[in-house]
DNA sequence: GCCAACGTTGGC
DNA sequence: GCCAACGTTGGC
């Protein structure tokens, strides 16, 4: 059973069209120094799919990415093993961005950890959230 | 640019 | 093991 994910990224340090541009090979998701957010990534599957969320200036959910490695060592965390990360890929843009006001004025979208806890970096987000969000967005979900 | 919220660190 | 201090994040 697969499960369904928020990475969150300043379009500054790590972009969506950064991410397009590393094609099917995908990107490692390093750099995460929090312990939950890291959890989460040790509990994901390849093919699990993802939003990818531009914090700051868009605060939108532009994308949508697939898990193309296990969990792994951060290749960035150098002689601290306490920090892992799964890889990522691009899949497809949204036709329309869902940004973080859409979610807040969604009711459907009022439990979303985005909406909630939007200080964790990498997210749980539940089958429901993902066919809402997709249907704003304008994709298959 | 500010500030609130939160997580992490380190001294005790 | 607690908790105060500190740093970081991200919305506003």
């Amino acid at each position: 059973m697969s499960a369904y994910w928020l990475f969150k990224s300043e379009p500054g340090t790590w972009s969506w069209d950064q991410q397009v541009a590393k094609g099917d090979a995908g990107e490692e998701w390093n750099g995460v120094r929090n312990y939950q957010a890291r959890n989460f990534m040790r509990q994901m599957a390849v093919g699990d799919r993802g939003f990818f969320y531009h914090s700051q200036k868009d605060k939108a959910i532009v994308g949508v990415v697939e898990v193309s490695a296990p969990c792994h060592p951060d290749s960035t965390a150098k002689g601290d093993d306490r920090w892992d990360c799964v890889d990522i890929r691009a899949l497809w843009p949204l036709a329309t961005p869902v940004t973080l006001d859409m979610c807040k004025a969604d009711p459907r979208l009022a439990d979303m950890v985005l909406v909630k806890n939007s200080r964790l970096s990498v997210q749980p987000v539940t089958p429901e959230e993902w066919q809402v969000v997709c249907a704003l967005g304008g994709v298959p979900a």
